[in-house]
DNA sequence: TGAAGTTGTCTATGTTAATAGACAACTTGA
DNA sequence: TCAAGTTGTCTATTAACATAGACAACTTCA
């Protein structure tokens, strides 16, 4: 690594964030490994510490780089884009970016219906449902740790399927269900939980994207209503016109 | 004309600069054409009449504009225009465009003339010459190399007398001669040497004019003929009729 | 000759950038 | 458990940037 040549009217910080940029984007600093500390950066750019910061700071409120007391500060690998349309499937998105994706069974529970999830799949009250939990990756990172319910009369065997499959469409594909769509999308943020983290293999306090949907089929059924978390540093939702 | 987005950690007045350098560069104001005034070009980027002061300070200083004061500000044109005329003076061409020349005494040497030069100089073949070979520019920035013979007899101390007033018109009137006329110039074209690449700061393959002329005094004598390789990228002679 | 428009210079003030040093808080590995 | 290395935070000082207003010096044109 090498200081570059400064020139007049670009603050400091600026020289080096930029520097830091173009070294990440040449591949000299590797998506999830470390820089070199503050210190180290401010020798081989001539400048002082505090200046490094600022650099710093400013890559990371732009999520390029992300800084973990005590021990550095790192690449962050970059977010995937995770388009949000009527038809959202997350095995075809991470494919479309030229990544493996996968999803693992992690728990599946008979529970019966509450309230709110009821009328959410046009059930009665205390109707028998599934509560599959899963865990997505792309290219074996964590993406997202999600919650589905679905009728356990119409589709007996989802925990099973889905633990073969890997993949909730395909597991309705097994019940002759061809097509459908997202019926409602609702996004909040979060902190990650204790349980999140530790599957998501994020640090504690890490904000998550919560995103609620109701999936349908193409006559209207409510097929499934789920509750994923994303972790926020590794996607992006972009959302389009259909 | 518009304002620019202004971003983080580039001064003010360097998005200023850079943003007039780009109008100047995509044609918006034309060479030797004028900058709207300095409290108009404030008015445009939403900054203050001194912000835009020191864009334009740096402006000049990098030789795209010049500033006049009571009249308004200029854009450069990219090349020195040089006019070819039988009263070609290089001092005052520099100083007609608003620039400051000067003329460098890089080497001096005395030698026989061939039979070329003794033809030109209207002298005996072996008669002694001076070799002169210099370096003139405008505003410090390196327009041409030139070698010019004369006559070591006629002129007995001519590289001195240029080292001292770094103009070849100078050294002629030291020499009791008010008034000269080019005789002849022949123009072509080249590709820049080492040794002349380092001295007029050009990249190597550079292309340079070669002009080959000969001057006279106001009966015919000749008095000195010369070789002056221009950067091409520099400036563009004009053939005007006298 | 005079008015309008231009660049040049001066003083003043507040904000941002950059440096410097010290120490706290935390992680890692011996 | 401890030492070394890391990021986070604080105070302090100096230089550069940006704004504001006023007026001088000069050019152009009616």
């Amino acid at each position: 690594m090498s200081a570059e040549a400064l020139s007049a009217g670009v603050a400091l910080w600026r020289q080096v964030a930029d520097g830091i940029e173009q070294a990440i984007a040449d591949g000299r600093y590797l998506p999830g490994g470390k820089l070199p500390g503050e210190t180290e950066i401010a020798e081989n750019y001539g400048v002082n510490r505090h200046t490094v910061r600022r650099a710093l700071a400013a890559l990371a409120e732009r999520g390029l780089v992300r800084a973990e007391r005590g021990s550095g500060t790192f690449v962050r690998s970059r977010r995937i884009a995770y388009p949000l349309r009527t038809r959202t499937r997350f095995s075809e998105i991470i494919n479309a970016g030229g990544r493996e994706p996968r999803g693992q069974l992690i728990a599946a529970e008979r529970e019966p219906a509450s309230g709110a999830l009821a009328g959410q799949l046009d059930l009665a009250i205390g109707a028998p449902l599934f509560r599959i939990e899963a865990l997505r990756s792309a290219d074996g990172v964590p993406i997202s740790r999600g919650t589905t319910w679905l009728s356990a009369v119409r589709f007996p065997d989802a925990p099973k399927v889905f633990a073969a499959k890997r993949s909730m469409t395909k597991v309705l594909a097994h019940y002759g269900i061809s097509d459908y769509r997202r019926l409602s999308t609702r996004i909040t943020a979060s902190v990650v939980d204790a349980a999140d983290a530790a599957r998501l293999d994020l640090a504690a306090g890490r904000p998550v994207l919560v995103v609620e949907s109701i999936d349908v089929a193409a006559d209207g059924t409510p097929l499934l209503t789920s509750r994923a978390r994303f972790a926020a540093e590794r996607v992006e939702f972009v959302i389009e016109p259909d």
